[in-house]
DNA sequence: CGCTTCCTTGAGCGATTTCAAGACGAGTGG
DNA sequence: CCACTCGTCTTGAAATCGCTCAAGGAAGCG
């Protein structure tokens, strides 16, 4: 079963009066906060990283299809200028404020940045403390756990719009060790990944590869 | 000049009706959230971690005099069970509750829930790029200027009350190799760590050893 | 004193990086 | 259609970084 991402988008740069429109972005194009308005992804991927002063880089957060882009701008963490398109996006844009919005976008904003925030923890415990297999493990088993909520899996299935470079810079590695280590994964049965699709055969199995606890929800 | 932390505390576990009273902890007690209490910290250190099944432990945010415990509390993050003194702990416990409280308590929870998450964002960057002197140089400079902010600093020094061992869980390294690379920091004159005191001779010499570009803020 | 925790050191190993190069596919322009 | 480029994936060999295991010393605390 293969059914494509569809991501053809209008080129088209987002406005300053934030309308209820769908917005798109390009590939690899940064997106910044146009006035008062953040985005929920419909469409697409995108990522926020930081660098070092010599180049090295790591990408911070990962924005899938049904992402609020990005929560944290609500709360005044002035917004970062590296959030980059990973592919074409198409996004609408919501107002930022608190107060202006409906209870029920208020209590969304709420859950998405809490979400934000827990990823994140969860993310620390994997750089600091699990090896190159299990942080790769680990990615793939969040990817299809966000993807699965967004609807988007169907089965052990689901799109996969990353190169082995931005896994490298997603999970702390090199790209040459994620891609020897993802073959050995391959070979192993733990995983299938071809094209921009990721196939989970064994979920318990992935699960156990990434150090996790039976019961540890990833999200 | 060495100023004592004096971290005495009496012996006194947490109300469940949150009082406007000082609460103590004593070292390597854990800290629950008492009923719609968050805690600002007033005297000791302490820390949230994260374990893999097979006893890793990674720190994920650390807690110093001023602090409060948790921002994050504060959002519906279910509050986490891993929340460790690491000293003597004297705190205030606050209501958790947005609504309850004034605008300014309101306010600062905002600015505190903020800074977790950038400090969370950069030390994403810290613990996926850099290598083993660079995140430790990076340790000394964020809790100097953290202390610094708390008005513990004294010019360049401050308390340090963390083990190596703790380190090590903080920087996602080995006690061992912390101790090493700690070693050559002193000899190359990068850092003073002595008892449970830090000093930092040259801060600009230790930001170019933690990879900071000249305007980085830590925070 | 006799704990215990923390710091220190050595030796060897393993994981991950670095550097370098080639293969392959998709897209582009001639 | 071909030649070209570009980005991505792949492979090899060697070096480096950080880890493991093991042990001893120092400092605090009863």
């Amino acid at each position: 079963m293969v059914i494509p991402a569809g991501q053809q988008g209008i080129e088209m740069s987002v406005q300053f009066e934030p309308v209820r429109a769908v917005v798109s972005f390009k590939p690899h194009q940064f997106i910044q906060m146009a006035q008062e308005a953040i985005f929920r992804i419909q469409e697409g991927w995108a990522c926020h990283y930081a660098l070092l002063p010599d180049g090295r880089r790591q990408i911070i957060s990962l924005y899938l299809p049904g992402d609020i882009c990005d929560p944290r701008w609500i709360i005044g963490s002035d917004q970062p200028k590296e959030v980059l398109t990973l592919t074409t996006i198409k996004a609408i844009p919501l107002s930022n404020r608190l107060a202006g919005g409906s209870d029920a976008q208020e209590r969304e904003f709420w859950r998405a940045l809490s979400m934000v925030e827990r990823r994140q923890q969860r993310w620390l415990l994997t750089l600091g403390r699990r090896s190159a297999g299990e942080r790769i493990a680990y990615l793939f088993l969040e990817i299809h756990e966000r993807m699965r909520r967004a609807g988007l899996a169907y089965g052990q299935q689901c799109a996969f719009n990353l190169t082995q470079t931005e896994i490298a810079d997603l999970t702390g590695l090199t790209s040459v060790h994620v891609n020897r280590t993802i073959q050995g994964m391959r070979a192993r049965g733990q995983v299938e990944l071809e094209g921009r699709w990721l196939r989970i055969p064994d979920p318990d199995l992935l699960r156990q590869v990434a150090a996790l606890r039976a019961g540890d929800l990833i999200e």
